[in-house]
DNA sequence: CTGTTAGCGCGTTCAT
DNA sequence: ATGAACGCGCTAACAG
């Protein structure tokens, strides 16, 4: 390193203690106005950088809060991201971004290093492979707050999280298709250890009852929800002669891939086959027909979860129902061309 | 805090020494294999975790990269991000992700937090308020890193940057308007202080030069680029009956603005008014007809740039070509019927 | 191979 | 209002 100027470089310059240049550069009220001006002034002069690492081991506070997302380049967890780090700035806290790959295992060593890097606090939306969680309650036992936002785990019942309303809009996505006349609707859904997807079903089953469509099991098809898994399925449901109306998917990336599958086989959509691709932002506009949402619910999950974070942080007991914040999302049903 | 697990208290444990169990827990070679099994078994047990705080601020080093972009949600940047992200993190390196949204001010204070959590290097891709970089330099001063990914600072001359070669890209980008027969283009630039814009101008000059279009620079309007400047400018235009065959906009927000408007009063596009985005991503394949890349470039630019600041920290000495590293793109020219 | 000692830079007691 | 001294948790230097 080389910047060697600390609290006792210039108090040395202003043959003081090093311990007053510390009150002045916190403002403490127990300092003369003159030598905390003498001291910044001093302080400027020499370019002087304060040493949080050094504050904060001291302090036992690090102002640094770590947020875990699958990945990073989803468009969903870029604008929660975006939320977050605004918040957090606002509030004087830094951001660590961590991406788990949807790997249960990189999570693992993700949280075991904000535990080391002393974060006060952890954001997360957990991966596909997240289930019991036995690693975040590593954080529990470190005292380090937690909150989920998107995606749960299970395991953690009395853990804040701020989530989506993931029931009632694949309840009006399902609607959507079968106000169109399609009766078959094959639903991709991905792991059932995940509160979304679980959710995203619950909807889609709730949709066809109530229209007196049969709830097929069969029709239902898991996976990793990733544009090949959209594409394999796709390919099985048509290699087995299996007749369907329309695909409702969990997310868009599987949606996006059957409906490249469809059109490399000639199959025209929606006149053939009606696909329906779940997002919660409007980059799903790419896929044909769409359902997307209007407002950026990436931004609002990401700013309430981190504002809930840090009050959590400083102590604050939250009411029951701030505890379990969920979003109502409005949704644009719209038709694309692409 | 809580967990007052120290190497102390597991020295106690086990009789021996502090720094012995340091010794054993940084796997050194001068621990038995017995008292190192000893330790890390002690430290499984008691739920040990290491400081990270304490043994950066010994090390005076942080592990820790400090990201500086201008809005995280603009799929270029969150894709760079995942791009360095990766790389730190195969490499042993946290990540502090900052967005200066556009505002010098705001980058400002965020290169000054950096300094003080003695991040070990620093990416930057400016704002485009940023002129003389002056708040740059604070980093050299103090012996901190710097890498610009993308959007460079003239005033920084020896420093390494990792960009892509807009000039050709505009060239091209140009070159397919004028093969369909336009001739007066617009163009929509940027602050002329940030590399990119100016890049991006050249080669759109050299496009028309080339092909003995008379360039009027009446046809160049500058603005920060957002959706609504692409809208005013695109209704200035019309209101003062210019007469334009297309836009070439230096990025896609602005082209979106532009097609928005025009449809908005009846235009037809691109019968009537083509418009291209320039976008180092497929985001743009919202546009019509839009100008896109094939590959993931911020990945690449991330990964690259995040690279070359850790050889940087590592004290390696780099070759004069490998500090101005040039991504060549390839273009993808596509007409979206959105 | 292990123990002893001495800080890294800062904030917080005590004093005065 | 200021100074002296200690310690946050860890690691590096030097013994032995």
């Amino acid at each position: 390193m080389s910047n060697k100027v600390t609290i006792h470089v210039i108090a040395k310059a202003l043959n003081i203690d090093s311990s007053t240049v510390s009150r002045a550069l916190n403002n403490s009220d127990r300092v003369t106005k003159k030598t905390k001006e003498l001291v910044l002034k001093k302080a400027k002069e020499l370019g002087y950088q304060r040493n949080s690492l050094a504050s904060n081991l001291r302090k036992n506070k690090s102002y640094t809060i770590g947020v875990v997302v699958p990945r990073i380049s989803r468009h969903f967890f870029s604008s929660a991201i975006s939320g977050i780090e605004e918040m957090a700035y606002s509030l004087g806290y830094n951001v660590i971004i961590c991406q788990s790959l949807e790997e249960l295992s990189r999570e693992e060593s993700i949280i075991n290093n904000l535990i080391s890097n002393r974060v006060d606090g952890v954001l997360i939306s957990v991966s596909m492979e997240t289930e019991d969680g036995a690693h975040l309650k590593a954080l529990k036992q470190n005292n380090v707050p937690l909150v989920f936002f998107d995606r749960h785990c299970n395991a953690l019942l009395n853990t804040s999280k701020v989530s989506l309303d993931d029931a009632h809009a694949a309840y009006e996505a399902t609607n959507y298709l079968i106000g169109k006349g399609n009766k078959r609707i094959v639903h991709f859904s991905g792991p059932q250890t995940l509160n979304i997807y679980r959710e995203r079903l619950k909807g889609y089953i709730k949709a066809l009852k109530e229209n007196n469509i049969p709830f097929d099991e069969d029709l239902v098809l898991s996976s990793r929800l990733m544009e090949l898994n959209g594409k394999e399925l796709t390919k099985k449901i048509i290699d087995n002669n299996i007749v369907i109306d329309a695909i409702f998917s969990a997310n868009d990336l599987a949606a996006i891939g059957a409906i490249k599958y469809l059109k490399s086989i000639g199959k025209k959509i929606p006149d053939e086959v009606s696909v329906i691709g779940f997002s919660n932002e409007p980059v799903s506009e790419v896929i044909e027909p769409s359902l997307t949402t209007i407002n950026q619910f990436g931004l609002k999950m990401g700013k309430k979860a981190c504002e809930l974070l840090i009050r959590i942080i400083n102590g604050e007991a939250l009411k029951p129902h701030e505890k379990n914040e969920i979003i109502k999302p409005e949704l644009i049903l719209r038709e694309s061309t692409l």
